[in-house]
DNA sequence: ACAGTTATGCCACTGAGTGGCATAAGCGCG
DNA sequence: CGCGCTTATGCCACTCAGTGGCATAACTGT
């Protein structure tokens, strides 16, 4: 029973109701949990390539034989926080009804309605460390843009597989869920650099912004500076 | 002077007079060109991850410090060739007339114009061996998503540096660049799947038909299965 | 030919990530 | 309650990517 859980979020875990998990399956969720917000304090303080794992392993009291089994890698245990959302997106988009109205609005509804999902109050403090660090520390954006990018690709499944399409290659199906990634990390940024602390609602506005922005991305037009 | 420069393309330096280069310098990129094609013969036929760097740099006689020195890491001497293109494109970006189109259509051509440059009969072979590497290979692909996503920064600076917006924060510039990014993602990822050995006429044609299909990305609405 | 610049090689080192195996903690069952 | 069964964990040794320092060799201009 490692050390550091104390601060380490129990409060975070009975979010909805874990008491079901047998006992094992919640200290692996504590040590999971406890390594993320240690990750995201330790690099928010001292800089992403400033801590090792091994430090990391040490604060949370954890072999870093725990840890490999936990996270893909160090830049993955840092960019839990948004994959949490995505996991829910997905989750969403299996259950979703569609009514009729395009896909990239279908697609920006199951978004809201995974962020809806993301209820702890930490996860919004944590997206928030998340992101800033990714903005400095490029392997982390690296790591993040390929999660989001092999996420499009498992929904453009799910999509194939509860709906209809006129042509199986059609292309436009996965130019929709790109849209979508590149207007939530549009919105992320602008959130992100928000001053102050911003809030869930805040996050859901500048994602209304984005989408809003998307087809005039297509009719802009320019001119030469005077 | 390292051996294996035999094969090693002396054949693609003279692409535009190289003889004006410094001597220091044709030998500089011959080294470079000689990591990466061997890197994509050595990665092609054992696995990007069955290779070290070690032997790599044995089989192009380089240190390792030398090979660092012209890449910054294992997945950047295996994307090099896609690079060429973009590093192309923000060249372009930088002297093109606009047309009055839209800023969309403008990106496009300017992509088109970067494809029109890569002359060497090499390329197309070295990006196909490179994208199949990348499909199999998690790192690489982060790798390119990641530089893909700091040439649209870049690119989206040099839009406001020559062109005027009517808002300095306006969402739709990046956007339109993601969209380009987003379409020629799923172009090369077409071209890539083709039988045979796709031309570069190919190419500029799954880019065409994946340019066409953005519109409609936005539009297309869908039904559930029967 | 000489002096200045710059790429390269060599060497030692940190730290990420992996595999094997013994141990202990949670779990189900009599 | 105590017994095996499953599974997470810890420990140890190892490979390999990536870095820094410093001496040397290779080009450059005069």
């Amino acid at each position: 029973m490692p050390l550091g859980y104390d601060r380490a979020m129990t409060a975070e875990l009975p979010s909805t109701g874990s008491g079901r998990l047998p006992l094992r399956e919640r200290k692996k969720l504590r040590t999971r949990q406890a390594l993320i917000d240690t990750a995201l304090e330790l690099f928010t303080t001292r800089g992403f390539s400033g801590v090792t794992l091994d430090e990391l392993c040490d604060a949370v009291d954890v072999s870093k034989r725990t840890f490999f089994r936990n996270f893909a890698g160090k830049e993955d245990v840092a960019m839990a926080p948004t994959q949490d959302l995505w996991v829910a997106f997905l989750d969403e988009l299996e259950i979703h009804e569609p009514d009729g109205r395009p896909l990239a609005e279908m697609l920006q509804q199951v978004l809201f309605a995974a962020l809806e999902r993301m209820t702890g109050e930490g996860w919004v403090r944590r997206v928030l460390l998340s992101r800033r660090l990714a903005g400095e520390t490029p392997s982390m954006d690296a790591h993040g843009l390929h999660f989001c990018h092999r996420t499009s690709r498992t929904a453009l499944a799910t999509l194939h597989r509860r709906f209809h399409f006129a042509a199986p290659d059609d292309l436009r199906p996965q130019l929709a869920l790109d849209l979508l990634v590149s207007a939530f990390h549009c919105a992320l940024d602008r959130w992100t650099s928000r001053p102050g602390t911003p809030t869930r609602s805040d996050l859901a506005a500048d994602l209304r912004e984005a989408f809003a922005a998307l087809p005039g991305s297509l009719t802009l037009t320019v001119d030469l500076r005077a």
